[in-house]
DNA sequence: GCAATATGACACCAAATGGTTTCATATACA
DNA sequence: TGTATATGAAACCATTTGGTGTCATATTGC
């Protein structure tokens, strides 16, 4: 194995952190919805959020860090679009958990039925 | 039980925000992962962790917030447990978004092949 | 009753967060 | 050329976060 092959790393937990703290926001996730529905620039990304553009830029920049959106310099505007990768890193971790989860769901069912 | 009736809410805003700011945290996860192999108390889930019980502590109250973790107080030390309802709202938050990624997903494929 | 234990509450601190305003820069366009 | 536009960068501020230490309180067990 030489220093760091690096392929298919599993998501770090640095990863799983910028992720889910990206994800942590409302305002965050109201940009993710809102470039699901396709790339936009700051500017339009930032005129139905009752905010200054700086504050959605540095959200976006959240974004950016954890990978959920690119950013594309075309001429004068930055054109931001959603990269979904990072959801499948979410998506993995929580499937890792559900065994352990559902177990404990089905333990407190029955737990619930042998006190009736 | 008083007013308050709140049948089955649909995951608010607030909740989501709580529930990925507990688990933005890895000590916060790693006290997760261990409360999936069954309750604790508060002395236990520190000891193996290089903190201040005091720091786990405020830990946990992070994630009772969230709702994930439930303490109940039996004489004189607290039991934690494991609580997954709320990683089935996030499995639900990302299931919503589920369709646009993989669509966007796919697009970024079909951009490829057309490239090629 | 007394000592040890498990914990919360509080004060404190450094760093990060989420917002602002101001200024600089690069581009588009008349 | 000159002006409006899109944006970043930097300074600033209030609040929150994540940690610490100290002290109080309640419980257990001798």
């Amino acid at each position: 194995m030489p220093l760091k092959t690096e392929h298919k790393r599993p998501p770090s937990e640095d990863r799983l952190d910028a992720i889910l703290h990206a994800l942590s926001d409302r305002t965050r996730r109201a940009l993710l919805r809102r470039l699901a529905t396709g790339p936009a620039i700051i500017g339009e990304l930032a005129k139905p959020i009752a905010m200054t553009r700086v504050a959605v830029s540095k959200h976006l920049r959240v974004l950016e860090k954890a990978r959920l959106v690119s950013r594309t310099i075309d001429g004068r505007v930055h054109r931001c679009a959603l990269r979904p990768e990072p959801l499948q890193e979410v998506e993995r971790w929580l499937t890792d958990y559900r065994a352990f989860w559902i177990e404990r769901l089905e333990a407190l069912a029955r737990f619930a039925e042998s006190n009736d």
